[in-house]
DNA sequence: TTGAAAGCGCTAACAT
DNA sequence: ATGTTAGCGCTTTCAA
């Protein structure tokens, strides 16, 4: 049977106000001996505090939510994995939400995190919901502490920590150019994300400083999963004679690899991959995956701390952009 | 500025109770006209009604607590997805608990959910756990509604759902025998956990069925995770002449694959390898992975079903055991 | 058809 | 050094 405060109060002789004071560590007045009687009393009838009543008392929950597009995504899971362990070092729980991008799930995943009084929301926003005004609209009134990640929201009244994704695709792109390539397909995610934009960005400006020309049949849009880097994958390898693709994220690296090995075409030497992640994964493939890398740790640890800072009341950064590295395996061919 | 109910209550010019039983649908007493015009000021103020208070009313929070060791593995977080999908359809949310496969961590972690005054726990106990006393005893006391899934531990007085781990054992060592391997390795998980153990005995009987002399030094343990499985490999690879390989999961077969590429042998030609799983990326290997698959749908889909018969009082099936399948794709080699 | 009052389990301001 | 009281925001019993 749990028992609650009022009852130990009684056991122990006390009132509730001193249990509490007790029981909460708080060193204040209260004598050796009923502080001692008191934690024993406790520990024997294994009292555990209601963080229900504990929240609505002190108007402090101790939840974070979390609210991320897919939590099988391997980026969003470790970057879930490293934000929770991180908070809860500091006392936090995470309350976790995926909206599989659906925007107006997302507007009710939030309604609910506040409706339990979490103390602070980690956000990435799919895509729906840039064009969602009411979201936004909500997001601005916003009184909690908030950060976003990954995907960006112009005009968001909070911080808003990413990598440089336009830069990452560049980089990527030069990549492939510097061994060679002049044919060179995309396969980007769904063009009303704004990473996805980006990363599309990067690459044709990587092209336009080579003095590449622009190939619109060589660019197909994906969705950031497998299935769908697959079906992209069979279509630009059906349909044209790249030499060359930069896959926007690993996940669909992986759909094209499968498209292409199943079209006899062998990478790197009949084609040549770079991807964008740097999933675990890309490393364990048979032909080890070229990819930039984004580094989780570092973008969980941007996200908490400043989550963390703004509870505090403390001052936070605008924005922050990290820059992403190119991690160089096999999946690139040396054309001379 | 969020409002509360009294604030509703006085400008609607009525109590607390009946603004209460209008917002909450209850179809008693009260009269249209009032009843509409609490519906346009709870719009109006865009009140939301705090689940933490009520909560503390009712004694329910429509919370769920799961439990799971490491939600960056694919099964997990794939489980994890279905189950959260699945119960926010019935009104739950999900607070979701990383152990990292830490004994004492889940203790703490339960007991975070049980002071949320969670309706239900969903638990993947780690290895450690089951040689902890203290945690089967809280566990044996729990009130509320509980299904345990994947690991199993004996005497839980509540419902427990995994798969036959012997039996997918013995059907992927089977395969390897009727493929005409007899020097078959075996790369298992943490001999603490009973699924790993599971695993290991499935073999060990396949062989024994097939008159193979079972042989220590063929045996190799990890801990179910990537890097452990690229190790086992290379002792393995390095210091024995098998044919062919069972690895008791797919994050260790695709360990197994970099140290199989690494020591320069091909899969399947050099060595045989069947995984344990089906993880999305066995597909995407540039050899893929026969593997035994478990249906994380059907697994979470009994989680679910089960929980919420316990949650409304039904009666609940003991345990229920998922048999899983071979699925065959290009790893194993048949030899002459 | 509606309201008053109590209570969920805790904390915090204010007394003593 | 300790207790009283009120209150967090809701639901629910009981009364009107």
């Amino acid at each position: 049977m749990r028992v609650n405060l009022k009852y130990i109060a009684e056991k122990a002789n006390l009132s509730p106000t001193t249990v509490s004071l007790i029981l909460n560590g708080k060193n204040v007045r209260v004598s050796q001996e009923k502080r001692e009687l008191v934690l024993k009393i406790a520990e024997k009838y294994n009292y555990k505090p209601s963080s229900l009543a504990r929240a609505l008392a002190t108007k402090k929950t101790n939840i974070i939510g979390l609210v991320i597009p897919d939590i099988t995504n391997y980026f969003f899971a470790e970057t879930a994995l490293i934000i929770e362990t991180t908070l809860r070092k500091y006392g936090y729980s995470l309350i976790l939400c995926n909206t599989a991008d659906q925007g107006n799930d997302e507007h009710k995943y939030i309604d609910l995190l506040l409706s339990y009084g979490v103390d602070g929301l980690i956000i990435c926003i799919s895509h729906d919901s840039l064009f969602n005004n009411d979201l936004l609209h909500k997001l601005n009134q916003l009184e909690i502490a908030c950060v976003a990640f990954d995907r960006f929201i112009p005009d968001l009244p909070f911080p808003y920590v990413s990598i440089d994704n336009e830069y990452g695709a560049r980089i990527a792109t030069d990549y492939l150019i510097s061994n060679g390539h002049r044919k060179i397909g995309f396969i980007g995610g769904a063009t009303n994300v704004l990473s996805a934009r980006q990363r599309f960005d990067g690459y044709k400006k990587s092209l336009e400083k080579a003095g590449i020309t622009f190939n619109q049949s060589y660019v197909k849009h994906g969705n950031y999963q497998f299935e769908s880097g697959y079906v992209a994958g069979k279509e630009l390898l059906e349909t044209n004679d790249v030499s060359a693709v930069f896959v926007a994220n690993d996940m669909m690296a992986y759909g094209f690899y499968k498209a292409a090995r199943e079209l006899g075409k062998k990478i790197p030497d009949d084609i040549s991959v770079v991807g964008f992640d740097d999933l675990l994964f890309s490393e364990a493939l048979d032909v080890p995956l070229t990819t930039i890398k984004q580094s989780t740790k570092e973008l969980a640890k941007y996200v908490c701390d400043i989550l963390l800072k703004e509870i505090k009341g403390e001052k936070v950064p605008r924005n922050i952009l990290l820059n992403p590295t190119l991690t160089v395996r096999s999946s690139v061919k040396r054309l001379k």
